[in-house]
RNA sequence: GGCUGGAUGGCAGAGUGGUUAUGCAGCGGACUGCAACUCCGUGUACGCCGGUUCGAUUCCGACUCCAGCCUCCA
């Protein structure tokens, strides 16, 4: 397997630290407001490759943490009048409900900084026992950057050069504008953990090297995240880390593209973002994913209102070839598992293996018409393969008709349509036959005409 | 200014040194009362200028434009 590497810029032959196993880390959610298409993206994109890596047979652990202590929460939450542990609380149960929707599978793990408060301290003294860090008089404690020699080689970049015209806050406690915070001390009626420099909280890059070693050591396979993070977050994150033990830190890091709208990356600073659950408002949850999958990981994604649209299309066609088929285990040509699962082994790119299925979806077709008796067993390979992209997982009558209480009428009201309208065409009453066909139409009901009666989609029309 | 990516047919989106991506839309045909679904067929796309090559969208260089990071952001 290749997979594309931010540390050397390139695809690299992936060969995990043990054989047959996976230690994964990706950086989650800071929780302090709704999952936007960012977040999902992230969650997405590492939920295939999990998906993959164990279709691949190589047993995965997956570590995705919360950031569940910082400025931006504590903000939030005096702003709101709740406390810390609401706001984040319920938070954490948003994403949580968000994810389930988007069929993302939870990752084993999900250490909260919180939780990980002693590890993060005992992290920090060693950094600065080794003269990696310092502590200040205002109670903070910082990295010294100029300290570590291997500073910038994940972003390519020269301390040097960064200084001059860098926009890095200049603090009289630091004795260099380019060092971060460990440990940030206290203000009065903060929430706080003691600590040997006094009441305080952990700094945002630490709890990631902290909770990383601790769940899966001190060098692992794969660091994830969003496209935003690798500077100076995972940069950050490797002086941190391969300071306090002297190891490498990670062997593959991997960096999911932004999702933009209008060319301009979705973000919370500048409120374009379109959260998970208004999107959801709107569109079938698989549609949203199916939108996320269609490309590469890695690639930017320019999300219009009609890209949805397209998305919605692309899955009505895999669903209708899926419907009135008993998917069931058989002999099917192998081919476009081999065309899928090579195309996942090249950087799991997903669009190649889509196109796979895109074109077994045409033999699915072409097999119902003309040798009904290898359909199932070209279903069930459909599904199978679709299931390492968590797609086709609905019933198909659910995708294409939807639940009940969001249609505009009951279903027997519309087969009672659909009953009208059949005696009108078997009394070749085709303009009655066919206004009812329109009036259904324009309340976004298609209908259907087969040899075994007509049948109908539901598509919310917008 | 520094560092990353990117520029592909109407749209979305892969990929390749010479031969069909795929989906949506369009067009022609089959099916249909007509449609829809489905099937068959259908597109001299590869930002610009040079270079390497028998041959470049694909490699190299310059240029233009776009996006990201350099400050919290997935």
């Amino acid at each position: 397997m290749q997979i594309y590497n931010t540390l050397t810029r390139r695809k690299e032959e992936f060969v995990p630290l043990e054989p047959g196993k996976v230690r994964m880390y990706v950086c989650g959610m800071t929780v302090y407001d709704y999952c936007h298409l960012g977040h999902a993206r992230v969650m997405v994109a590492f939920d295939v490759i999990t998906r993959y890596l164990r279709a691949r047979g190589y047993d995965v652990t997956y570590i995705r943490n919360i950031t569940d202590i910082d400025d931006k929460i504590l903000k939030r939450a005096e702003e709101n009048g709740e406390t810390i542990s609401r706001l984040t609380e319920r938070m954490i149960d948003a994403m949580h409900a968000d994810e389930a929707r988007l069929f993302v599978k939870r990752p084993d793990h999900e250490p909260r900084a919180t939780g990980h408060v002693a590890e993060i301290v005992a992290m920090i003294e060693t950094l600065i026992a080794k003269g990696f860090a310092y502590s200040a008089e205002n109670g903070d404690v910082y990295y010294r950057v100029r300290k570590f020699s291997d500073y910038g080689k994940l972003n390519n970049r020269d301390p040097d050069e960064m200084r001059s015209g860098a926009r890095v806050e200049v603090d009289e406690h630091k004795e260099d504008p380019l060092d971060f915070v460990l440990w940030k001390a206290a203000k009065p009626g903060e929430a706080s953990w003691p600590s040997p420099w006094g009441e305080g909280r952990p700094g945002w890059h630490i709890e990631c090297s902290a909770m990383s070693t601790c769940c899966l050591g001190e060098t692992f396979d794969i660091h994830g995240g969003g496209p935003d993070l690798t500077f100076p977050h995972h940069e950050n994150e490797i002086a941190q880390s391969e300071a306090a033990t002297g190891k490498r830190y990670v062997n593959t890091w991997m960096h999911a593209g932004a999702v933009r709208v209008n060319h301009e990356k979705m973000s919370k600073s500048l409120g374009n973002f379109f959260t998970i659950r208004d999107v959801l408002e709107v569109h079938d949850p698989e549609v949203v994913r199916y939108l996320l999958v269609a490309s590469h990981y890695r690639s930017p994604i320019n999300y219009a209102p009609d890209s949805l649209g397209e998305s919605r299309k692309s899955l009505e066609r895999f669903y209708t070839a899926l419907e009135g088929v008993e998917p069931s285990a058989g002999d099917v040509d192998p081919v476009y598992a081999e065309r899928f699962m090579t195309a996942m082994d090249d950087d799991f790119n997903t669009p190649v293996a889509l196109a796979a299925l895109f074109d077994l979806t045409r033999e699915l077709n072409r097999a119902r018409k003309e040798a009904p008796e290898r359909a199932p067993a070209m279903a069930f390979e459909l599904k199978r393969l679709g299931e390492y992209l968590g797609l086709f997982g609905q019933m198909p009558s659910a995708f294409l008709r939807g639940s009940g209480e969001a249609l505009p009428m009951s279903e027997s009201e519309i087969e009672e349509c659909i009953a009208q309208r059949a005696e009108a065409k078997k009394s070749k009453d085709f303009a009655s036959a066919d206004r009812i066909r329109d009036e259904l139409e324009a309340q976004g009901i298609i209908l259907k005409d087969s040899r075994e009666g007509t049948t109908w989609v539901f598509d919310r029309p917008r």
